[in-house]
DNA sequence: AATGCTCCAGCTGAGC
DNA sequence: GCTCAGCTGGAGCATT
């Protein structure tokens, strides 16, 4: 099933270059050219069989529900070194909060290790951070370092979060706070639960149709 | 300085269509052809006119530091409606944790509104989530929800990031809670005011050099 | 009428930048930033304006019954200085006659040309050139760099074309040989005059409807 | 040969989806999108080996001093159907001739062809065919359709190139006239012959470092 | 089904 | 010499 070709109904390739082949004469700059024409062409060739086979599998994807776009974004980012991808994530950040395009989705937390890369952790303190009115007594951010995602505390969060989700716990529930990587752990646990319900693809997977009237309903409706 | 094409050096447009013209024969098919002709030239021309003015303007912001890429990115991401960000935010956070590649940074808050949008926000608790061990008395995710985003409180929240950053409180200490919307206003304060420093940009600005040996070094080290 | 925009749709930039730029705060990091933005973001819809322009313009010409894709051919090769363009037709020949994909088609004057440059115009017949059986009598391509090309003969010839389709002379019957620059002159006055008939473009200037079924109907049906 | 990929130093692909794919989940919505991405990143891997092998080829060819420009243009010529090509080359003579950029080279072969396809061969004298000055007596384009382009003869007009070439002939020289399909048979053996002379390619096959300077040394020096 | 548009990625030329 | 921005060509997508 995948290794087929179909002669995407292009032109005839290879037409009447086999007489200028005749002889020996593989040595002539004619004979060379050709050489590398048939070269060229015939890895052309493979390589679109190749596209053929993808455009299946993506064909195949979309009748299943997935988004295709999400799932070239997703192939983009998956061939990104980590560390490529986190600089990039923590820049735009940087830039997003720089000119209050955050708005709702707070830092991630790449860029919150990428700023504070430099700093010794016991300085935090230094300064005016009474911390007044938030919700003191709280691990804050700066724990984040302090817990070493111990790999087995993580499969543990993921367990916790497939478990709630079957239990009929909602995503927002996330039992752990902001910068402890736990709370990813456990969105992504819940996250692959709530994926295999029955037979097909539950719609929250499913592209909304777009919603074509576009209505700005920021949550912000600041600028305005 | 921002309107003056320069003549991309291309070659000599416009170089023997007059004589075509001659007469009255613009009806004519050829006629005509050189009208269409011309006036695709002429627009052409001014499209690169104003394209070496973006190429200007986007030298200017090299020399100051800016990373070019990152702006891309921004200014792609602005040319989308909010509603259409945040569904492909969405659907990007929800597939990649489907496939265990949200690694440390959990569910944006796009996502996680999405996933719940059709429920009420009363029945949280039904379910197994007797919230055992993480950490309670702290408000949820739920509550975001609750606290309507007042923009008031959200303009709180920025300038105390901008004081908290000129006092010396580093990102990681962002007094508010995941969920709650004050934590990215508290940020973009922050970084806001980071930016401000003195004449250049500082360093976390920039991009890094690139770091050219991959090290994966992910949280989890799982694959490898 | 070319300046007028429509506004193509996208999605609504200049969100909430301007509260940024409060105060003088632009000698920051973040308010050259945005300033750099908005001075892109300008610029941009600048472009798409002009854009939309182009669309129009070419689906008038569409309408009028021109090909689209043949006048981007046009556009393209009138942006190459003729040096350029006769550089890559002659290296395009002589690759297709090397390969003997010419067929049918003789090698365009550049290409003789460019090959013969070199050499002194005295010394042709050197060689075996005894000129057996073709057509002696006949003025050859050598005559080509004989003829000055005076730019009256060509106005002449381009006449003589004019008036010769006017007369119902069919292009096979140009009078001028190969290698006469008035043979192309000519054929720019026929075809010009035959552009012009009525109201409405002759079927001639109008794409075939494509012959879907392939029939490699060559003039040398070698290879097969 | 063709199959050693060499890993185009990309990042680390694969990373760490196998773990989700423990247990029978693959009917889950996350199971069946690992395995889509999976096969995509096969899929993409391979056809970036193939490309590698085309980069491969590509530089023996430029390294042996093939054009790689001039290539690449083949390549996209010989998948087209010889009726398309045909097609594309006559619409693009007849808008090169009315707007009188055909500049010294004649209509090719196709187009007179096409434009003169839908009349019969016997009225072609009406109107005002006397013929006047140019060069009576001497076979015309109409002839073109009166040789019925034996293979044969165009052997042996190939093999007469080829000889003359050998004899020190030059292109120029070519003793068949315009329409005749010898004309291009000819050239076709005197092209493949000249390109056979010594271990490397002739300067004639190598493109011109360009010439900086425009010099629009064009024939016709008409229009300026 | 055909076609025009848009995006993307590879290739090319410059600049440090 | 390497990197990087611009550009060109192709492929997918939406549209009619």
């Amino acid at each position: 099933m995948a290794g087929h070709a179909k002669a995407p109904k292009k032109g005839p390739r290879a037409q009447r270059t086999e007489r200028n082949l005749g002889g020996g004469r593989n040595a002539t700059g004619a004979g060379r050219l050709v050489g590398f024409i048939e070269r060229l062409e015939r890895l052309a060739s493979e390589i679109d069989e190749l596209k053929n086979d993808v455009k299946e599998v993506k064909a195949e994807a979309k009748a299943e529900g997935f988004d295709l776009k999400t799932i070239a974004a997703l192939l983009k980012l998956r061939q990104l070194t980590d560390d490529e991808r986190r600089e990039r994530e923590a820049l735009l950040d940087l830039y997003k909060a720089a000119i209050g395009m955050l708005d709702g989705t707070p830092l991630g937390d790449a860029a919150r290790r990428r700023f504070d890369g430099g700093k010794e952790p016991g300085d935090g303190d230094s300064g005016g951070d009474e911390d007044d009115g938030a919700d003191d007594g709280v691990p804050r951010d700066g724990d984040l370092s302090a817990q070493p995602a111990a790999e087995e505390a993580l499969a543990a969060a993921r367990e916790r979060g497939a478990a709630d989700a079957r239990a009929g716990v909602r995503v927002l529930q996330n039992p752990f706070t902001a910068g402890d990587p736990r709370r990813a752990a456990w969105d992504e646990g819940w996250c692959r639960e709530k994926g295999s319900d029955g037979m097909d693809l539950p719609p929250a997977w499913r592209r909304r149709p777009s919603g074509n009237d576009k209505g700005d309903s920021g949550g912000a409706e600041a600028g305005a």
